[in-house]
DNA sequence: TCTGTACTTGAACGATTGTTCAAGTTAAAA
DNA sequence: TTTTAACTTGAACAATCGTTCAAGTACAGA
């Protein structure tokens, strides 16, 4: 019975996570959606329910490629806060010109929506909650290797990471001076509060 | 020939800046904007010009209104460092219940913006720079009180309070823990880059 | 080959968007 | 009081918004 349509969904999400990332949910019309995905209304709404549903799933999309990326950097190196200082860095810098927009699609969310869409907000506030819980389990690990006084709070540095991140990226908008941007984050590893 | 109407120009920005700032640019419609501010849409158009031109007005006074208040701070204590904590608590933890978003109505419009609405994020960038050179200088004025090293550097350091308050502001719209917020702002403060 | 159904299509819906402008109102100058 | 120009009004515009749904297509099972 089953017909199968769905190869591309990972793909179309794939598609409409960029845009909304780029354009923000407000800014995102469905019609834009239906060119970059390459699918009709119809289906558009038989798959994902609502304009807000596929934003949904844009976010998870979005914070699951933050995690993976976290993960890669923790793999590229020997040390978890490197790791850490890695993650930034590819998010504050942007190596490759591959990100829709310098700034963090959730934070860029938080800043947009308001409680007209509660369920967004919420959705937002949760995914940034999850990524603060990898940083913990990162802190954690350079605690037992004695990277970490031990006597820290590795819940009150996540958050300073949480915040360091989405400053940073707030301003690497605004600033472009490369050599700036790099300084400052090494500033964060250098001597503060680890 | 010169009729007087405009006595309220100054309270329509207000109230223009109070519903921009909540909602966004792309989230706030022309009809919202003609309730709040009580206008019909000839008025606003011949005044104004566009709603990108109110929108950059709402701008200005938003900075304006911060600015203002820095120098609040810097009269309501005897340290300009002192004076610099009382602002990002201020703006950060938000004591009165006055304001239409926790979050900075700048570093909003950095992240909803594109490249579509290219002078509202150069105006936005404007005026982030402005407010980083007031902070330049009261950090200069601390610096010959002595309250900060004089071989530091004081635009470094106003760029290190700029992505501390845009961080924070961003972190306590998802976070709602005043006693957390309040031990952020004061961390920022207490050992780190002074 | 025919049937039944999972899936796609795109025209169309009413609502809302930013903006315009002819008509109306107001008050100072004559 | 009349004239004139500054200013306000709100109906109306074309464009676009998010969404729906009857009709069409494509494929698995009989």
């Amino acid at each position: 019975m089953r017909k199968n349509a769905k190869f591309d969904r990972a793909e179309a999400v794939d598609n409409a996570t960029k845009l909304y990332w780029e354009k923000g949910f407000n800014g995102t019309s469905m019609r834009n959606l239906q060119d970059v995905i390459d699918m009709r209304p119809g289906s558009i709404y038989a798959t994902f329910g609502s304009k807000e549903g596929l934003f949904k799933e844009a976010l998870n999309r979005y914070a699951d490629m933050g995690i993976e990326e976290l993960f890669a950097c923790r793999k590229a190196v020997d040390s978890p806060l490197k790791a850490l200082q890695l993650f930034m860095k590819s998010a504050v810098l942007d190596y490759t010109n591959s990100a829709p927009s310098r700034m963090c699609m959730l934070a860029k969310t938080m800043g947009e929506l308001t409680e007209d869409n509660a369920d967004l907000l919420q959705e937002a506030k949760r995914l940034l909650a999850k990524i603060e819980a990898e940083f913990v389990t990162l802190l954690q690990e350079a605690q037992e290797l004695g990277e970490v006084d031990s006597n820290k709070d590795v819940h009150k540095l996540a958050r300073h990471i949480q915040v360091q991140t989405m400053g940073l990226r707030t301003y690497a908008k605004a600033c472009d001076d490369h050599t700036i941007l790099e300084t400052m984050v090494d500033d964060v590893f250098k001597h503060h509060p680890f």
